[in-house]
DNA sequence: CACTACAGATTGCTCAACAATCCCTCAATC
DNA sequence: GATTGAGGGATTGTTGAGCAATCTGTAGTG
């Protein structure tokens, strides 16, 4: 009988897994959702207002719903919030990049240092993105070999195995996707770091935490000095 | 005639620097302030589920921006918000705790070890927190050696120079607050930390990042498990 | 004892309204 | 001509009421 109820060990906890994809989300987080892909997709100029009546009106919500999602964007760095004055999309600055890449630091070179933390698959989700990028650069285009990269570095920072690691990953490369958009040709941007991944993910595949942090750091390095050129040159 | 327009050169730049003290707050963030001081100060037990109507009635504003400061706090993760059900002051697990620790444990070992980085004033923060704690330990309270204490480590991460790094820990410690009420003597807790404190804050001085970041994990190491100790015991 | 149905309470969201604030324009002043 | 001050229109901040959707506990049914 037990042997019924029990077919598949451990299949509750493979269902409790899948529980956030049911956790319905409320309209103003549905809301922050659509918000949030308009602003890391770019379709936004930064410093741009974003008037409440018009934005309501289009997305059939009430302002109150809609100021709701401003916030939890504002929380999350996309907009900022200036009391009386509106909600305006973020407008980073070459201290911001540098700020965001000295974290990026910290937290993916300590994640890919810290060996013992290591899941099988967790280190399987690194060479996945590796070979996505690998592929989208041969297949298609730029957007694509671009989240590729964020996934790639998502699976870095999960090696941390801390789930807040991961969602301050995620935010991050949210933050950063703002500013990737002042770029001239992003394709040239993420496209010559393909061969680092391959080689920073075999490292970590060996479990060579030291070195892999080593290249990570240097990878870090090259990414930030190229924004920042870009910034104040642009 | 321009010497009395700028007697003082930069006063301007003195004057931006206040600017923020300036910026008022809207009702939504001073009800999230208050809902996050009794939080912190651990009046409302883990668990509770805060009533819209209750709490708005107390307060006296609208349901409405009540709803904006839950939504404030819940990103900060003091609240849980769960949808049709309502809001619930956080509970930690075990695991939170964990995590929490490893978290501050990369941030501000990190920070300790980027000697480069440091600057006389933050440096200076650090020693000032450690006499804080000395003369709360001598005249006082608990309470105090344990806001001391996290001024202390406030300002060890501080070290790093990253905004965001300030922010977050301002974030994790407040998290972390929630936990401490649950022990049972929290004096006994903080207290002999302030050994460790003055020992870390003299290899900082003489720019020993290495050693210092190895006492600082030692003594982190030592706080998580005392502190889940008492979550498993308790 | 398990399961269903109902009722009360609470949240989710909307709408309309008003106060407070900002921003722009146009004079007025020095 | 540049700065200051006073409207006036537009936008945000906040409120309160109202209704639909959902949850929770209870009572009833088999």
């Amino acid at each position: 009988m037990e042997k019924l109820l029990e077919p598949q060990p451990g299949w509750v906890d493979s269902l409790s897994e899948t529980r956030s994809a049911l956790a319905r989300l409320s309209t103003a987080e549905r809301v922050a959702d659509v918000l949030r892909t308009h602003l890391i997709e770019g379709r936004i100029l930064p410093g741009t207002r974003l008037s409440e009546d018009t934005i309501a009106g289009a997305l059939a919500v009430s302002r109150n719903t809609l100021r709701e999602a401003f916030r939890l964007l504002a929380h999350e760095r996309l907009l900022v919030h200036e009391l009386n004055r509106g909600v305006f999309v973020r407008q980073l600055t070459v201290d911001d990049v540098i700020d965001l890449y000295r974290v990026r630091r910290i937290l993916e070179c300590s994640a890919v240092r810290a060996t013992a933390q290591y899941t099988p698959g967790v280190v399987a989700r690194v060479r996945a993105a590796v070979h996505e990028g690998e592929t989208a650069a041969r297949d298609g285009g730029w957007q694509e070999v671009g989240t590729a990269n964020m996934h790639f570095h998502l699976a870095l920072a999960a090696l941390s195995g801390s789930p807040r690691v991961n969602e301050l990953m995620h935010q991050l490369l949210a933050e950063l996707r703002l500013v990737f958009h002042v770029m001239a040709r992003p394709q040239q941007f993420h496209e010559p770091y393909l061969g680092d991944n391959a080689r920073i993910c075999g490292l970590v595949e060996a479990r060579e935490g030291e070195r892999a942090a080593a290249a990570l750091a240097d990878y870090l390095d090259r990414a930030e000095q190229q924004l920042v050129h870009a910034f104040t040159a642009g």
